[in-house]
DNA sequence: GTCTATAGTGGGATAGAC
DNA sequence: GTCTATCCCACTATAGAC
């Protein structure tokens, strides 16, 4: 944890406004309201926290610790490239589903790049690594077999898939947000077998783009 | 336009309200200082606005037309397909430029699904329908080829690109965003190849996928 | 020096007189 | 349809408690 020392007082406080939000919503969730319910006073709340901003997100540590740890569970043993992908993203929605309230005020926050909380900006580092990480294990514990040039960039690339799954999740209006799980359950195995054209050929100027334009975003965001 | 009666004052308070935000940042630029550039009081913008986030929100139609225009202009006589659609997008990129200091709060307000902001919207109906309404012109004025299952959807397919593109130029870092130019200049011809390639028995199971997984976005979004 | 409490400030939004 | 007056919020400043 490269973060603050732990206080009993802090914990109560994170505690606390993650209750309120997922009760009553980011906006009804007042500063005061959180104080109140953590038994210490606005001052001390704001002493803990810059603003409510810092206070919500805290959250996307556990989320991203949550998914690495299941999603290592879920894929142990695995060998198959894709078997290891749908752990990892079908893992990833299981831990997702309770923190659906917060979903929509944490992507409002988390949206904009010169914000703290945006997945690209250099406090969100160690929850990006960790998570570019687990995707490194994908790759890396299966029999793959694609354009070799791709591999580098390719956790990285499924890292920034995983935060397009973020965004299609939050904006899921289908009952549980099943319509995720099936755009999954079609594409990854789409994926699987164009990662494996790779291999052809012909295919050799598509996966030049490939390369490149991955090297490009990874640049540019 | 099928939104309010037009009122000198509505629009003086919109103009006010574009340049403050412009000159100053969304935060910086409150009701009131809005208020008194138009020359109201703070009850009267209040009266032709909801709130803040109404008085952003005519920007998107401004956008909207202002691309549909630029982009008929640019690729007219164009036959090919990848022209067509290189003009469609890069045109984008051209109007959007003047607009970026509003790009993150517009962002944020955009990306909460239940916001009236949002491209996918019950409320945006009109601007959607112009965008898709344009890349339907892409489609329908080229000489594409490729699996005849697509076509239904491809305009539709090509407006959630759009807003993908959006989405990549936001948060590019790069000076005068020139990596988004770089992606697509990149990525549009690989998919126009990809899209040709549709006529190979081989990629027939790999376009079932394709056509299923824009389906499902289609309906759950 | 570390934490807490209190009393502000300013901004978004609303009610109701005219 | 325009205004004034007011509410409630996030956030700040700062004095004091331990």
């Amino acid at each position: 944890m490269p973060t603050q020392t732990d206080s009993p007082t802090r914990d109560r406080i994170v505690e606390a406004a993650t209750d309120l939000v997922i009760e009553r919503g980011y906006e009804a969730a007042t500063m005061r309201d959180i104080a109140e319910r953590a038994g210490v006073s606005l001052g001390s709340a704001y002493h803990y926290f810059r603003g409510k901003e810092e206070l919500i997100g805290g959250i996307y540590v556990r989320i991203a610790e949550e998914h690495a740890e299941k999603a290592r569970h879920d894929m142990a043993g695995q060998k198959k490239f894709l078997d290891r992908l749908e752990a990892a993203a079908f893992a990833y929605l299981d831990v997702l589903e309770p923190y659906r309230p917060l979903a929509e005020p944490l992507l409002a926050l988390a949206i904009v790049p010169s914000s703290s909380l945006s997945p690209f900006s250099e406090e969100s580092a160690p929850v990006r690594d960790t998570t570019i990480g687990l995707y490194q294990e994908v790759v890396d514990g299966s029999n793959i077999t694609t354009d070799m040039r791709l591999l580098p960039d390719l956790p990285h690339a499924l890292w920034l898939m995983h935060t397009g799954i973020t965004l299609a999740w939050v904006h899921d209006k289908s009952e549980g947000q099943a319509m995720t799980r099936e755009v999954l359950a079609r594409s990854l195995p789409a994926l699987d077998r164009m990662l494996w054209l790779g291999k052809m050929p012909l295919m050799r100027p598509l996966f030049n783009d490939a390369v490149e334009v991955l090297h490009l975003l990874r640049g540019g965001l």
